[in-house]
DNA sequence: GTCTATAACACGATAGAC
DNA sequence: GTCTATCGTGTTATAGAC
């Protein structure tokens, strides 16, 4: 594609990239905008240019993350038919994805969790990137051989993306050495998961999951 | 008690009410450290004697707020014997009661996001607090006269609680006239959640649950 | 449009005197 | 316990150069 990225978008990912290396190396708090201009050589006034705020640093990574997870689910959506080999590919590949940068994943965190905040996962903000995301689930759905009840299909992977929060909720608090701890929670829900949508099937399940299902559809949108 | 409170204990309450009372009125970012003792008629320096920091005000509500949330809670638990109604009653308590702070709980809950900070939920400093609740969730179940598996009893006051978080998750982003679908969320989840331990007899169901409580007493501890 | 240099402001937090 | 003075940092403003 295009070699030659315009001066901007160069000086752009400098700033980015001398970014995330000093947040990487001191933590989020610690690194000032200063510092972050001072090395990548540029002026204070130059990195507000492109970044409107210290959190839109962290903005930039989330997107820029987005898309490496889509990257690293690719092999295994393309290669595995069972739902939930599809899913665990999925999940670790978002460990893998974001374990350079889990020490300060807190602070990106507790950006996220402001909730009226442009950094919300839910906020309009970040729709795209949460579509992009969750379009992974939709094809983890949709290219698995395992059946699943036809109620339940179109909601799924929402519901999946909803279940990535909850790993990166845990992933956040987990101080085991390489999150071996989130890498152990990923394999042992996933069978739980798949187990539970294959008991959807069956007549006590139904009435809980279409009850389920009608709620979430009337609450959506509370953001 | 004590009519008597030393000065100190004047001094201090006399801050956390004025910060209290300025967070209501003006947002939480927005009133700052300096208002907040020219308000109280204290110095800075004065008030950050009393409090380490601004987030730990929000400390001193959280605590203010929980014991509120017992006391609110005690009717229900003292004349309701159905689990779903105790639960319900239980859930509604914590909403009434900080209804007041919702236009400022956005920041108290970006505060608590930080995985590693004093304020997270799951840290060390918030034992205390968060074992008071558990302990609602506990006599919530105690005192119910629905049947409840052996196996699921004592682990599901600690699961209860954390339902109770994933209703706050819910409340915070909510923007309804009164959080009213807060209160749809609560009254229509909590049957499903009351079907759902009863399905947890069911053969089929037991697999499923053995192996979540098992995960989760083998997972807990990550922070 | 891209970038520099410098100063200034607001606010959370701290130091040290009394 | 309480105060005043001061610091560090995110952010903005100004005034311009290429």
């Amino acid at each position: 594609m295009a070699e030659t990225a315009t001066r901007g978008e160069q000086t752009r990912a400098l700033i980015l990239d001398t970014a995330l290396r000093l947040f990487e190396e001191h933590g989020y708090e610690r690194t000032t905008m200063r510092a972050i201009a001072a090395e990548a050589g540029v002026s204070v006034g130059n990195a507000y240019y492109y970044f409107d705020s210290k959190e839109h640093l962290i903005r930039a990574f989330y997107d820029h993350n987005a898309e490496r997870h889509v990257a690293a689910s690719r092999p295994v959506l393309d290669s595995e038919r069972d739902l939930a080999r599809r899913l665990r590919g999925v999940l670790r590949a978002w460990a893998d994805v974001n374990a350079p940068y889990h020490e300060f994943a807190g602070a990106f965190f507790k950006t996220a969790a402001d909730p009226h905040g442009p950094m919300s996962p839910f906020s309009r903000e970040s729709a795209p990137t949460r579509a992009q995301v969750t379009e992974i689930y939709r094809e983890v759905v949709a290219g698995s051989d395992t059946k699943i009840p036809p109620a339940l299909r179109s909601e799924l992977p929402n519901l999946l993306w909803l279940f990535n929060m909850g790993v990166v909720l845990y992933w956040v608090h987990d101080r085991s050495a390489g999150t071996a701890k989130t890498y152990e929670l990923i394999d042992r829900t996933v069978p739980l998961v798949v187990r539970l949508i294959g008991l959807a099937r069956f007549r006590v399940m139904r009435g809980v999951l279409d009850d389920l299902l009608d709620l979430i559809r009337s609450l959506s949108g509370a953001t």
